[in-house]
DNA sequence: CAACACACTAAACGCTTGTTCAGCCTGGCC
DNA sequence: GGCCAGGCTGAACAAGCGTTTAGTGTGTTG
């Protein structure tokens, strides 16, 4: 939590007081509208932004042009800001696979409510967002299969991409359905969520669901093999159970 | 203007007929705020349903009350239908794990978009939709482990609700990541995602993705017993020995 | 027939929205 | 000093919203 947002300045506007150096306003305006629409949601109206911020309707405006605008700079700076977190991140923990992701999340704290409401939203954020999860669960996921820690798998592209979608859509779900009171928090809400997801989902990362592979080879006979695929793997040949499940198309 | 009443009567009547049983155009409306919720989700306005139904906006008031009635009597209509398709489906496919669930909704596509909109938004229906799938599952899952098919859990009922809330969630996260173009097509878009994801899915659930148990003992050692799994319960507890030959060392 | 009930509508009301406009205030430059 | 630039505002605007109101037409009923 950077809690940088302490600046004073209540509406105690003796002779406007206002920093020169750089437009203290307008990031001040910003940093409301990040805060409100992660709270409100995207709907939120400008007037609240404004008041929020302290100032008037008309600044935000003028400051930013629209509404589309100011919410487009946002997305900008959350962005970037996510990049840059990740980026610090990025060293340690190469042990982890894909919880690490969602770990990782909760290092995101102070935007994961902006966050949050992308995903909901759809649109270029989310899209991004979800695309630099699926860069680094990636890197992850190949060093853990390189060191014996992951198994791996007939196409490890589709399989990171449906990790990071699993681990993400579920978790914004839960959310969803039952939203934290105070939407300030949904750091909690996320502590909660893995706290109660996080052994069915150990346990299917680790024993998996089905008792028999048939379902898989059936697939991969009748589909061929995926783009990715090195037929080579032999390493994955050791749970032959030759089980006569029931009928499935 | 004014061909509406001309159009799609379905009742023979030619001149504003209207059964005392059940008011036609009531349902032509309700039957438009579906489809339009569907569209445009639950932000379209009462003008448009109003336009889309071929009545006054007024219209949509004098039969529901408010905006939000109507929205409540989709979410009714919706739930029912939901589940009386349920009910009728139940039968067959005793078979079927949680990918069952998936392949199911492509059956219940005429309000699937509703349901995405619904789910999206959070709320009442969303809960009910699903809490329903996971009462579906639950079933589904203990004959499955009963027959052999599936692998027991430690804690039965978390596993039966993460899996429904990630499969939803997946596919919620991908809609709306890549939403259709042609609103209408949630069905399309639901073959394309199931496509995509239904190796790297049935992957996971065969074989898992970390190659030692050690992650959940060790999680499994630290917070005791789970809540679903008693002692007394000698139906489950053949599961904690570290047994597992299905695993490498 | 008159009288009522009721589906239905055009028009307007009150409110909120994003945005614009004219002008105030202040700091910096001549 | 004068004066301009620009951050900043209160007031207003147009558009859209859900909803209300007053009224029209029609089938049913006494």
């Amino acid at each position: 939590m950077s809690s940088a947002e302490a600046a004073g300045v209540p509406e105690g506007t003796s002779s406007t007081g206002r920093p020169p150096s750089d437009g203290s306003a307008r990031d001040r305006i910003r940093d409301a509208a990040v805060l409100r629409f992660a709270r409100s949601g995207f709907g939120a109206s400008v007037r609240t932004i404004a008041a929020d911020a302290g100032v008037s309707p008309a600044l935000v405006i003028h400051h930013f042009g629209s509404k589309d605008a100011l919410h487009r700079a946002c997305d900008d700076f959350v962005l970037r800001w996510i990049m840059g977190s990740k980026r610090q991140n990025m060293g340690k923990a190469t042990n982890g696979q894909l919880l690490q992701v969602m770990a990782e999340i909760d290092e995101y704290a102070p935007l994961l409510g902006y966050s949050v409401r992308s995903l909901q939203a759809g649109g270029e954020v989310a899209r991004a967002f979800v695309q630099h999860m699926i860069d680094d669960a990636q890197v992850y996921t190949r060093e853990a299969v390189a060191d014996g820690i992951a198994k791996p798998s007939v196409d490890e592209d589709a399989r990171v991409r449906y990790l990071v979608l699993s681990a993400l859509g579920t978790m914004l779900l839960s959310l969803t359905l039952d939203p934290p009171e105070d939407p300030e928090d949904f750091r909690a809400a996320v502590s909660n969520f893995m706290a109660d997801q996080y052994l069915p989902m150990i346990e299917l990362f680790t024993q998996g669901f089905l008792t028999s592979r048939r379902m898989l080879d059936d697939y991969l006979l009748y589909v061929g093999d995926p783009p990715g695929a090195s037929p080579g793997q032999s390493d994955a040949d050791h749970e032959h159970v030759p089980e006569t499940t029931s009928e499935e198309p």
